[in-house]
DNA sequence: ATGAGGATTTCCT
DNA sequence: GGAAATCCTCATA
């Protein structure tokens, strides 16, 4: 029985953040539980990364959660969106993966109260998400499993194929705006910006098992 | 289908 | 004052 903590840090995070394709977020709201199967990642590698807030090790008071240890919740607002990461290493090691994409499974009536949308919008995207789930960053620097938000490694599915990208909206960064660390279930409909043709209306991408 | 502009917080020049 | 790990609406085609 691997933990979450364990399976947050025990390889890179580029590995963590394909790993987490098909395991299962899960938040405890007062009205229900509210499950989903994580669809689409972004690794964001710390120090050396032009793309990624903690570049450079430069703290400021908004990113200060991702020097906490592998599992604490770093959650920042842009403009008018919240965004979901979870760090990824030990504390002092600011990797983090980010969560864009997410396939509803229990509550999603709920989901569809807090983000009045048809299904096939509700997920598609990092502010999505977090507004389906009804978060804002009243949980950024808490660990998961310490309040109301948890990461389950099981039940989990796997992917059938797992693509690639450069990093939406990683613009002026060099190579790192092109560097493949964006990570998808290809064919899933839950993933930003995917094409109705490349979308599999029968499995969304994933195996027929759930493990 | 694609693109422009606005909402609005945080950080940087 | 400007840009950013986003999303929505409105315009044009």
């Amino acid at each position: 029985m691997v933990g979450v903590t364990e399976f947050l840090s025990n390889t890179t995070t580029p590995k963590i953040a394909a790993l987490l394709l098909g395991k299962q977020l899960r938040l405890a709201t007062p009205t229900g539980i509210l499950t989903a199967w994580i669809t689409e990642t972004e690794a964001y590698l710390g120090a050396t990364d032009a793309g990624a807030h903690a570049f450079k090790n430069h703290q400021t008071a908004r990113n200060q959660a991702l020097w906490q240890p592998a599992g604490t919740i770093y959650i920042y607002q842009m403009r008018t969106q919240f965004l979901l990461n979870l760090v990824t290493q030990s504390a002092g090691v600011p990797e983090c993966v980010l969560i864009r994409g997410i396939e509803p499974v229990e509550g999603v009536a709920q989901m569809q109260r807090n983000r009045p949308v048809p299904l096939a919008n509700l997920t598609t995207g990092p502010g999505k998400l977090m507004q389906a789930l009804g978060l804002d960053k009243t949980l950024n620097g808490t660990l998961l499993s310490s309040t109301t938000l948890d990461l389950r490694l099981t039940p989990a599915r796997n992917p059938q194929q797992i693509a690639t990208s450069p990093r939406i909206g990683i613009v002026n960064k060099g190579d790192w705006s092109t560097a493949p660390l964006r990570y998808y279930v290809a064919g899933n409909p839950f993933v930003s910006q995917v094409k109705k043709r490349d979308q599999d209306l029968a499995q969304h991408g994933w195996q027929a098992t759930i493990i």
